[in-house]
DNA sequence: GCCCTCTATGTAATCGTTTACATTTTGGCC
DNA sequence: GGCCAAAATGTAAACGATTACATAGAGGGC
């Protein structure tokens, strides 16, 4: 591998003229830049970026921790923090790893050295692992918000979403409104039920605890937990589940049940993954745009690497927005056209 | 940051013992061993990743040229290739590049120094951008063949699901099948008519190349070939879209128009994405194991790295499976029930 | 012609590790 | 006790870049 003194010899100056030049740092004769420039290609040299981030200490790489994330949610999340992460000239290091303290200690050892910041996804409700931290670089929590003050974080507006959805819902004549709760421990869905919660009240309405549902945002969850439903004695009107996963499950099991939706139950998720609107009847949801939610990320972790990290901590969160289908009681059919967004483009 | 040197000054030790006791190699005296890794812990000793790949030239990270992909794609590939990779003690540098030859070159540029190996994704038909790299790392393409022997390959088998899927279709009675073509310049586009040619002229049915539609795996693409297909005057029974979204675009089509599938319309897709299982009807498609695909590209690039790169080049193919669902016409209703594998976990 | 400044270039230290080689210590054996 | 091998530790040279500092010419002002 041709190396920055082959360059050098070859050229016959020394090797700081030759980083120099590269880097374009320094005052270099227009003659000797022409001849390194040559000689350089000619050689086929290309910069040893290792090398370089180690005397300059700066890697141009961000790390990203992300627990085992299935689908959409992942690539809409990457393709965000990645955008903007070129735009400033960073790389992505991505690593997936279990979401509790050990998981993301190992990683994050592993990533010294050769990333600037890092972006660390972590839904568990105590994610308070990452506040010591056995380094001192810049960390971005996604998803979750640490107890203590030592790191910026990045969340969705769980609970308005989850507010405005189940507002929604009392607004078209609903009272008895079921939830499917997402896995327990989880920031997300203790924030999407405290929105639940949150709307009751505020229509009046008394909270009953029979109507708050176990899940773990699986559609098997959400299947079985709409099976309870039809049970119920003084059977609720309307499911809300705490995602799009369980929203389908539920879906599945009432058209199993032979219970029409939404006149005999109305049903609404959360996420509006691309499916949502391809259910029968489509599926009202709660908007998250995933893609922002990385780029931000990234550039609240740029932010805090550039301003050596010792700004005040920051708190932000993107915002959610409702979007009502049939599901709940939609007149209009928004299936049958090719939507204007979200189509597979490129490979396969 | 604490590096090593402090450790050593710390323990009163040479950096060489600190060293051999971190990494286990050499003789170090059991209380020596048991000072350091005292010492280390108290300090919060981490390696600095970056310097020792300088020296041992080994960076334990592989890079990861994808284009622009969406949803299932993405998601599944780097988690087959990630799960390899940390099997192995790999992380993955990822990036997202136009992958035309410039495009490559960059980020293949941008990486000398930080990754052991390449896989590029590089759908075009002549992806021989990659053949005179500007450097000497292994690389493995995926999707594509190049046309020299410098690198491996891995692609799907394109051709053969393909066939096997337009065969269902034949062996159903059709007789006039239309294709919608993937994307122009794309390997697995073109592989994918070959197939459907291949199995026409298996069952003695001469080629009509009015049926074969263009497309670009958009939604859309496939909404208004579909719409076309509706025009024609001797109209086609069958319906076989390069990929997945183009088929789901052809079934919005055809319900807008009113002609029933599978009745007066079959539709097959490519990809098995996990909508198609939702569509109404449920969508036959030619199912991908893209998470194999990842991994099984990265076993290949991580023989290529042990074996420096100096065995002959291999040309891999991943298998389809042919899923028929009710849009060919099978009878057993396959939606319903939640799905065994398919459950979005994890947050939302 | 001398001195000073400015430009162009070279020299060598540095980043944080690993590791070949050198040196010291230990312990067994005669 | 002296000798020798083996074990434990230290010294210093890499890896491939950047960059502070030193040096050498060139040119200008007096």
């Amino acid at each position: 591998m041709v190396t920055i003194k082959d360059v050098a010899r070859e050229a016959k100056v020394s090797v700081a003229t030759v980083s120099r030049v590269l880097n374009g740092s320094g005052p270099v004769s227009d003659e000797t830049k022409r001849l390194i420039r040559e000689v350089a290609g000619r050689m086929r040299y290309v910069p040893h970026s290792g090398a370089r981030s180690l005397i300059t200490s700066k890697t141009q790489t961000l790390g990203v921790l992300l627990p085992d994330l299935y689908g959409e949610f992942f690539s809409e999340v990457i393709r965000g923090m990645d955008d903007t992460a070129q735009k400033n000239g960073f790389h992505l290091l991505i690593s997936r790893a279990y979401a509790d303290r050990h998981g993301i200690e190992t990683a994050i050892r592993a990533m010294r050295g050769r990333v600037d910041g890092v972006v660390a996804m972590s839904p568990d409700v105590d994610a308070d692992a990452l506040l010591n931290l056995p380094s001192t670089i810049p960390v971005v929590l996604l998803c979750s918000v640490p107890k203590g003050d030592g790191i910026d974080s990045l969340t969705i507006q769980n609970c308005r979403g989850a507010r405005e959805m189940v507002t929604h819902l009392i607004e078209r004549g609903h009272r008895r409104i079921a939830i499917i709760k997402g896995a327990a421990r989880n920031y997300d869905a203790a924030e999407r039920l405290r929105g639940y919660r949150l709307a009751l009240k505020e229509a009046g309405i008394d909270r009953d605890s029979s109507l708050e549902l176990d899940g773990d945002f699986t559609e098997a969850a959400g299947y079985s937990a709409a099976k309870k439903v039809l049970g119920m004695h003084d059977r609720p009107t309307a499911v809300f589940a705490a995602n799009d996963s369980m929203a389908i499950g539920a879906l599945s099991a009432l058209k199993e049940s032979g219970v029409a939706v939404p006149d005999e139950m109305a049903v609404a998720g959360f996420d509006d993954i691309p499916l949502a609107r391809y259910m029968d009847p489509p599926l009202s949801s709660v908007h998250v745009p995933i893609c922002e939610l990385g780029a931000r990320a990234v550039d609240l972790l740029l932010h805090g690497i550039t301003h050596k990290n010792d700004h005040a901590r920051r708190r932000e969160r993107v915002s959610t927005k409702l979007v009502i289908r049939r599901s709940t009681g939609a007149e209009e059919a928004s299936v049958g056209r090719p939507p204007p967004s979200t189509a597979n483009r490129g490979i396969s």
